[in-house]
DNA sequence: TCTGGGGTCCTAGGACCC
DNA sequence: TCTGGGGTCCTAGGACCC
């Protein structure tokens, strides 16, 4: 049995747990530069206020109902979420963080337990331990846990269990085929156009059918919603096959040297999380675009891949190609909103490859990139860092209502009078 | 005025190998 | 008339997840 924990509302419960005024009300979190709703408490969504919906479309209503409203914190919910993923560990033998709101337990071992109590157990130590609401979802598949997750929600209570074939097909004929863990905005259009609008009906169609219209993964799926599992809980962390920073900048840029200092952070970031998996990489891809939603403004897109001489992680040496990149695909003329760097070809960094013809880096650059490493995390993001990425930040995020980082920051650390 | 960021997997088709 | 069998690698495109 596999149950699938997840917290309700993760960033809306965050900003509540330091600030207990949020309670029964409308809370919202915003992406990055403020732009969309990403998060909603029940009674935001109870006000209809859709999830990705851009947040300057709903500001009657935020202001008719007073909905509180975040910018996102990262720092804080991360924090948070290893808080529920320890407290959830003590419970099993085994999980697997899913994401930053979402794990997988093992209940192997547990098949003599009361189930219920168990459950019930676990939501309310979390909740106490963290003040993050959780619901649990147990049952014989990952897909099934998921589902199981969602009629807990959907009830109002923390836990449902899909443990013999009559629950299963009850939770599965009131499911929504596009509430189906893997079925997307495309499956689901299409499934619907072909009278299959439940989870159940998906479980009564042909094998055949299904492969021939949805791949392995239709056909995975389907097995999975009949009890026979196709996944397993993956403990380690495979490596990352691409590693990607991009930003869309809080105003419009067409001066080639702020997007430059905007690309080498973003390179920078890049070097950062390959060495934290110990990895180099021996290509990276440079894109930038304008805003696809002004249709009054002249419009151009382009990315390119530069091939390094050897795989590295090396912060200076992927600054300089990056660079490289972008003084390739810039155009003058343009007000650009969004670019990025995505590293590829990645592999580990004990199996680099030499190059006859250009030195690989040295055991002293390494060096210098773990002290600077070290400071940083010491010290504070980019508190040593390198001049091309500019002190400017012409480019940086709207980010005008964040929360404190309360649980990370000894000068946020909330007062009690 | 204003519209996120970061990933994975699978398939088909083309080019190539012996 | 009739034209093999068994592979790999790469890319683009399509789908999905949180």
């Amino acid at each position: 049995m596999f149950a699938l924990a997840d917290c309700n509302n993760f960033y809306a419960s965050c900003e509540r747990v330091f600030n207990p005024s949020l309670e029964k009300k409308a809370v919202v979190v915003l992406s990055n530069n403020d732009g969309c709703v990403i998060a909603r408490s029940n009674e935001a969504k109870a006000l209809n206020i859709a999830m990705g919906v851009p947040v300057y479309q709903i500001k009657d209503i935020v202001k008719k109902h007073q909905v509180a409203v975040f910018s996102t914190n990262f720092t804080l919910y991360g924090d948070m979420s290893n808080r529920v993923m320890n407290t959830l560990a003590e419970f099993v033998p085994d999980m697997e963080i899913y994401s930053i709101d979402e794990a997988f337990l093992s209940l192997d071992g547990f098949e003599h337990y009361n189930l219920e109590a168990y459950a019930e157990k676990i939501t309310k130590t979390v909740r106490k331990n963290t003040g993050i609401p959780l619901s649990l979802g147990i049952a014989p598949t990952k897909t099934l846990a998921k589902a199981a997750n969602k009629t807990a929600k959907k009830s109002g209570k923390f836990y449902c269990i899909l443990n013999d074939e009559e629950s299963i097909t009850n939770a599965l004929k009131k499911l929504d085929i596009e509430d189906v863990w893997g079925i997307g905005r495309r499956y689901a259009a299409f499934l619907r156009k072909h009278n299959i609008l439940t989870a159940y009906d998906f479980t009564c169609q042909p094998e055949s059918w299904i492969r021939k219209h949805m791949t392995v993964m239709g056909q995975r799926l389907l097995k999975e919603l009949k009890g026979i599992p196709c996944y397993t809980l993956e403990n380690d962390i495979p490596a990352k096959k691409n590693i990607c920073t991009a930003r869309s900048f809080g105003k419009m840029i067409g001066d080639v040297e702020q997007l430059q200092e905007a690309v080498a952070s973003f390179a920078a970031r890049c070097a950062e999380k390959l060495r934290r998996q110990k990895s180099c990489a021996a290509a990276i891809m440079v894109f930038l675009h304008t805003n696809f939603h002004r249709k009054d403004l002249p419009q151009y897109a382009r990315s390119i891949v530069v091939p390094l001489p050897h795989a590295t992680n090396y912060t200076p040496e992927l600054i300089k190609y990056a660079i490289y990149g972008l003084t390739k695909i810039f155009k003058e003329g343009y007000a650009y909103k969004k670019a990025g760097v995505i590293m590829v070809e990645i592999i580990p960094s004990n199996s680099v490859q030499g190059n006859l013809f250009y030195p690989v880096a040295d055991e002293k650059t390494k060096a210098v990139m773990d002290v600077v490493d070290d400071l940083n995390a010491k010290y504070g993001r980019d508190k040593v860092r390198i001049l091309a990425q500019g002190y400017s930040k012409a480019w940086k995020m709207h980010q005008e209502k964040l929360s404190p980082c309360y649980s990370t920051r000894l000068s946020d650390i909330p007062h009690v009078y």
